[in-house]
Parts: structure tokens; sequence; C-alpha cells
DNA sequence: CACAATAAGGACCGAAAGGTCCATAAGTAG
DNA sequence: CTACTTATGGACCTTTCGGTCCTTATTGTG
């Protein structure tokens, strides 16, 4: 079996900046003469590595997800403590008011907004996204929990989903023009729920 | 001065077509042909009575917020407590769950979403949109407070940015697939934000 | 009735959309 | 070195995009 000749491109370093332009600009505002520029490759590479702009995106879709969880995991494993790593989370989302490199929002929700409710593809991976970022806020908060941070008769995945819709409704406020300070005292209110 | 000819279509309910259609589709995948269609007029007409899709887009901002923050303050008005109109406002989100016609969220957060970013023009609006939703709840928190239903102590503004951006979050679980369960699960924990 | 003013229909336009295809380049395995 | 396999560049294609413009229809006004 001969092997061909070897792409010049890493399929990963590509996706990701695929994923960040989608990121910034959503799908249907992201045209392939974007996509080709930011990634870095020709159309025929593109469409042989990815099939179509709509593969492409869901990959960027799992990428995104998988990237996050990990960091989000990652994160939570090195906090002082789970609670804190709540706190922090929210938190940081004040911070992307300022940079206009991250105020963006969240790939899946804002791909939730945009158009999954008339793809059914998309839909299904938006609907398992969202359920890993719950996951992750779920075992957060068993462990905060533990830790006697957050009253243990509390439904954790309750909880969780709170914290999902909590954090995308805080980025769209960003979005919307919110200040540094009035989404400081957003997500200030926000994790009162936890006490 | 002479009159010309008169339109055949009301302005208004014209209006009201295309701002259902952007409201479910979002601006980029609405096409020209989609409105005409929808709003049942021909591209002349249009384009002489709204200028471009553009400028037709900026017009349904419009026309939308002022119907709902009338709509809203309608409720308020003949709910039986402020407390209690804006649980209902919260408790209807579970509502739209199930019927397709009203999983869109809202149009001035999902055009938040979409492209508030490179749009200036737009991003003025939705942020005043977003002002204007807040005020309504803050009129709500503060009669609920005089109402003893919500404690004297809370900041009226904080609290009514933190309905609006609970409710975006809210709305955008919907569209992402969340159930009827789950969300009302999860208005539960946001309106305990105002206890 | 004639004129002015506006609306409506639809032909037309350039640009850009996503996508295909083919010739050529550049590798690997024998 | 040859044969085979895959990658790459770019020409090309169809469709649709938003938008313009000109003609024709329809009305109000004097």
């Amino acid at each position: 079996m001969t092997m061909g000749r070897p792409a010049e491109f890493d399929r990963d370093r590509v996706l990701d900046a695929a994923v960040r332009l989608f990121w910034r600009k959503g799908y249907e505002a992201t045209s392939l003469t974007d996509l080709l520029k930011t990634m870095g490759l020709s159309k025929s590479s593109l469409y042989q590595a990815f099939g179509s702009k709509h593969e492409l995106f869901e990959s960027c879709i799992t990428r995104y997800r998988d990237t996050l969880v990990a960091d989000m995991q990652a994160a939570l494993d090195s906090a002082e403590s789970a609670h804190r790593f709540i706190e922090q989370v929210f938190y940081d989302v004040a911070a992307e008011t300022k940079s206009n490199v991250t105020r963006r929002g969240c790939l899946v929700m804002n791909t939730a907004s945009e158009f999954s409710q008339r793809d059914p593809t998309i839909a299904r991976r938006v609907s398992a996204s969202t359920r890993a970022f719950s996951k992750v806020f779920a075992t957060a908060v068993r462990q905060a929990q533990s830790d006697g941070d957050i009253p243990a008769d509390r439904d954790p995945a309750v909880l969780a989903s709170y914290l999902v819709s909590s954090m995308t409704g805080l980025r769209t406020m960003v979005k919307a023009g919110a200040s540094k300070r009035k989404v400081r005292d957003i997500a200030k209110v926000i994790l009162m729920a936890l006490d």
C-alpha cells in the first residue's frame, strides 16, 4: 500500500482557525473565501479534508466543545475550590467586555441561536454540547456541596443547567453592549442562587 | 399638491410579517426573495418603502421593540401583582418549548448574538432595546418591592438587568433543545434571586 | 378629462455564494 | 527509478445574492 503525498497543513491547527472564524462571525456570515484565507489552504484541500462548509462547521462544533470541556475541567481541577471555580467562570465574562477578540459569546450557544432550529444535525450537536457543559458544572456543584459551599439539598443537575443558561445570557449581554460593571453586577446576582 | 397612487399594502402589516421572518431565521439567512414572498409585495415596493434589506431590518428591530415593550407593560398593568408578572414572564418561556412557532428567542437578543459586533448601527439599536426591556423590569421590581414581594434593599436596575440576562439565557436554552421540565426548573432557580 | 404623482411588475445587473473538476506537483512504497 | 497515491492550485460552473431601473398601471387633483 502506497501512501501518496502528505498534507501540508495540520488538521487541528486549521480547524482551530476555522473555529475562531465561525465563533466570531457565525455560520452564514462566514464565506468560503473567508475560511480559505484564515485557514490558509486551497479550496480543493478544504473540500477534500472537510467535505463541505457544513461538515466543516460540524467538525468545528465538536472541536470547540472538546476543547472547552477540557479547559473547564482543567480549570476546575486546578481551582482552589469548586465554588471558586464557578465564581471565576462568571467573573471572567466581565473581562470579555473590553477585549475585542473575545466578545463573541459561546460558539455552541451562538449556533443554537443562529440556526439550531432549521438544522436537525446541528441541533443534535448543540444539544449534546450543552449537556457536556452542564455535566462539568454538575461535577463542580457536587464538589462544592461536599465542601459545604452549596447547600446539600439543591439538585446538582438543575443548578448545572441554571449555570449554563445564566452563562449564555450573560455572554449575550456582553454582546449586546453591557458594561463591565453591569456584567459584574449581574454575575453577582446569578451566583446568589448557589447559596 | 397631488397625491398619486396609494400603496396597496399596510406598512405595519407587512413590517410585522418581516419581523416574524427575521425573528425566525435571523438576518443573514433571510433572503430578499423570502421577504418578498412573506410580505407579499414586489421588489420595487419593498425598496421604495423600506430602502434596503438593512434599513428594513432596522425598522423591524424598532417595531419589535415597541410592540414587545407595549405588551410587557400591558401584561404588567393587568397582572395581579408585579411579582406575579415577573414569574409569569419566565414560566411562559417553558411554553415556547412545544410550539414550533415560538421557538425563536427574542429578536433583539438574537440580533445581538448574530451581528451586533460587526454593525455599529445595529449595535446601537440592540443596546437601546435592551435598555427598554430592562426599564420595564425595573418598574416591575420597584412595584414588587413596595408590595413587599422583593426585599427593599435590592437594586432595581441590577435586578432588571439580571432578569433580561436570565430571560435571554433561558430562551436560548429553549432553542438549544431544553425540555419543558428543564426550562421550568431553571426558571424556578432564576426567580429565587428575587427573594 | 388631463395631468401629475406615485405604486407595481419584472427585466436586468454585477458580485459573490458554495461547489466541482482537472491538470500538475509532490510525496511514498516497491 | 517507476508506479501509484494523494495534495494542491486554479479555472470553471450554477445559483442566488442584494440592488437598480424602466415601463406600465392606478390613483388623486385641478
